[in-house]
DNA sequence: GCCAACGTTGGC
DNA sequence: GCCAACGTTGGC
């Protein structure tokens, strides 16, 4: 089983809207390297954090759990979608998406509190790096530990 | 809203 | 295949 962070801006979709849906799809995903490790090594069972970024309150809020491996994301193929794509195949697509099922809520964990915590920067998690852009990042057992204990600290 | 960092595109 | 220009991401 591996452990993922899946960023998501809560404008548009948030761990509440996750919460009532149940279980989502997580389309939209547009980098390749985000979009290979999401076809070649997200799977069913693996749990991910659920983390909000571009908002006022950017950081990890709670956890899901993969429930559908890697599967065509078919707004690539919707005119009217934002994440269409016009140079993408029916036969050959290039952008995939996996399911996600709500997990739960954590009591919030502030990226200025994970940067504040020199345990992630040895060896460095991608999530504190300054201009990194990925929107899935994996996340060790060690680095998840240490954010679930985190979770349960006062602030 | 600013801007640094990074990915993508396209001319050559 | 290089690299400048451009667009996007995302923290602050």
């Amino acid at each position: 089983m591996a452990l993922w962070l899946l960023k998501t801006e809560p404008d548009s979709f948030s761990i509440d809207t996750l919460k009532q849906q149940k279980v989502s799809c997580w389309e939209g995903v547009r980098n390749y390297q985000a979009r290979n490790m999401m076809r070649d090594e997200m799977k069913e069972g693996d749990f991910a954090f659920i983390y909000h970024s571009s908002c006022k309150k950017v950081g990890v809020v709670g956890v899901g759990e993969i429930v559908k491996n890697a599967y065509p994301d078919h707004f690539q193929f919707d005119s009217k979608s934002p994440y269409f794509d016009p140079k993408s195949q029916v036969d050959n697509p290039r952008w995939f998406m996996v399911d996600l099922g709500y997990q739960k809520h954590l009591p919030f964990v502030s990226l200025a509190r994970i940067k504040g915590n020199p345990f992630f920067f040895d060896p460095l998690m991608p999530l504190v790096q300054k201009g990194n852009r990925l929107s899935i990042m994996p996340v060790t057992q060690g680095q998840w530990d240490e954010i679930i204990k985190m979770s349960k600290w006062k602030e």
